[in-house]
DNA sequence: ATAATATATTTGTACCAACAACAATTGTAG
DNA sequence: CTACAATTGTTGTTGGTACAAATATATTAT
């Protein structure tokens, strides 16, 4: 299960470095692309991330550099940030979205549906 | 899969963090001892780990630093090194293979027999 | 023999991540 | 309404990790 993982994480990454996307900062604009619109927090953010970081603030601050989100004091409780993706992080992850589906096919082509369904199964069995 | 692998790593990082030992430091201990104190080089040392580092040499320095590997140059190719685990290693190694082997039962026991030689065939076909 | 090429490892540098300390805000008890 | 505790996020520091260039040795070609 290491290797498996290791080997994805592997391709996804040479599939996001030419665009300057680390996998966890993938991770996160897809987190922030889930939520439509909505403001999330960055407790919320790191709660869903597949790799919990111990430091999604400078995440976040990179992400920032790059225009790809947006960060603002929640008005209802100030402790908080609003954290929203921004119409150029959408169009990034728009035209990210056909290569990285071509290479989760790159690697789960090697399984029919079946196997598919059933790997995703037992893997889901671990760790619930 | 990326979820599976960091919910498996963080397991064996929680495992071995006690001992000073990080995750890969462990996987060329244990890469060292399948070799039955037959020298292996560096490179093949890479070759085998799960996680394939850029920096190798520096990992074996703190394993030499606790006195865990010990490294001379090869007699045969001076440009190689001959890297082996000392008594020492092993020692750790024998205190650690109970509690890296509930680990691994932890996170396994929640499929059968059937399931974790299918869950095993199907990751295998992945990256093979 | 000598130069060019290939192989094996190390080192320099710059970046990334983990852990802990800190600051700001909010909630709550007396 | 004041003091204390809990929550939320940021920043400092330290050590790890990646990429590339450098070093050292061996092999091959001229």
């Amino acid at each position: 299960m290491l290797r498996a993982g290791h080997h994805v994480e592997e391709q996804l990454h040479g599939c996001l470095q030419t665009y300057g996307l680390s996998v966890p900062q993938f991770n996160v604009l897809r987190i922030l692309r889930g939520q439509k619109e909505q403001p999330v927090s960055l407790a919320t953010v790191q709660d869903r991330m597949i790799k919990k970081m111990s430091n999604t603030s400078r995440l976040i601050d990179k992400l920032i550099d790059k225009q790809l989100v947006s960060r603002n004091t929640c008005a209802a409780n100030r402790r908080k940030v609003d954290i929203c993706i921004t119409a150029s992080g959408l169009d990034l992850l728009k035209t990210l979205d056909p290569l990285v589906d071509l290479t989760e096919k790159n690697i789960t082509s090697k399984l029919n549906a079946e196997e598919q369904q059933l790997l995703n199964l037992l893997l889901q069995k671990i760790f619930n």
